[in-house]
DNA sequence: TTAGCACCGGAGCTTACGTT
DNA sequence: AACGTAAGCTCCGGTGCTAA
């Protein structure tokens, strides 16, 4: 249970050198070139994010090896890590984790988890959908998900263009953490109308300190 | 079908303030 | 003081999109 300082240490060490600018057109584009097969997603950050600690960690850390359910850690190194990215130029400080039930029994398992949160500001500036028209482009055009949304009448969300990365926080999540802010969200509703499972919830204000184990700002 | 990414915004509280 | 409503705030359920 739990997880060598050393191998703490190194992670930390990688992680000082990730790039701190995020442009949104050379991210997505940086995605596609490495066949990276989420670089069609509108939350582009969420999974830059993830696709740089894959190639930085790459190596030293394996990746989507643990499974409960039907949910998978993003990084393993003797406990599971997830990776998350967080706009701070935003009200609400709430952060989604993973399936509730999966991050339980990875706590009971390893005894915590790690969650590695890109904290940064967003830019909105997409509002007259250049940066969404580029995307559906090479895309290939619509999805059949969105001719759905289009003919249901709902809006279609407003694009982020850049990300710039502020600080890295490194956080433990254990049984404690889940009461205090993690209240398990229930019956999401999903894509074709069917409930979804519950999720873990991050209030980044009510974590203890012992909690946040590293503030690594850029 | 259900998971991933994460944000949005309305419901419904709480506080502030004007009127009787 | 008691009430009505506006304004501010918090919470959390619902949404948008793609992949496997």
């Amino acid at each position: 249970m739990g997880i060598k300082e050393d191998n703490l240490k190194k992670i930390f060490e990688i992680m000082k050198t990730l790039p701190v600018f995020w442009n949104g057109k050379k991210s997505i584009l940086e995605m596609k070139e490495n066949n990276f097969d989420q670089w069609k997603q509108m939350e582009w950050i969420g999974f830059y994010f993830e696709f740089l600690c894959e190639k930085y960690l790459k190596g030293f850390m394996e990746f989507h090896k643990i499974k409960y359910g039907n949910t998978s850690f993003d990084g393993f190194l003797e406990i599971p890590f997830d990776f998350k990215s967080h706009a701070i130029n935003t009200e609400s400080h709430r952060v989604i984790i993973n399936d509730t039930e999966a991050t339980i029994k990875a706590i009971e398992e390893y005894g915590f988890v790690i969650v590695i949160m890109a904290l940064g500001e967003v830019t909105y500036n997409d509002v007259n959908r250049t940066f969404q028209k580029w995307h559906e482009k090479i895309k290939g055009g619509k999805s059949k998900y969105e001719e759905e949304r289009i003919k249901r009448g709902a809006l279609s969300r407003l694009r982020k263009t850049e990300f710039n990365l502020k600080e890295l926080r490194f956080i433990k999540i254990n049984k404690g953490t889940l009461e205090r802010c993690g209240s398990f969200q229930k019956n999401f509703r999903n894509a074709d109308g069917s409930l979804r499972r519950s999720k873990v919830l991050l209030d980044l204000e009510k974590l203890k300190d012992e909690e946040v184990i590293k503030r690594m700002k850029f």
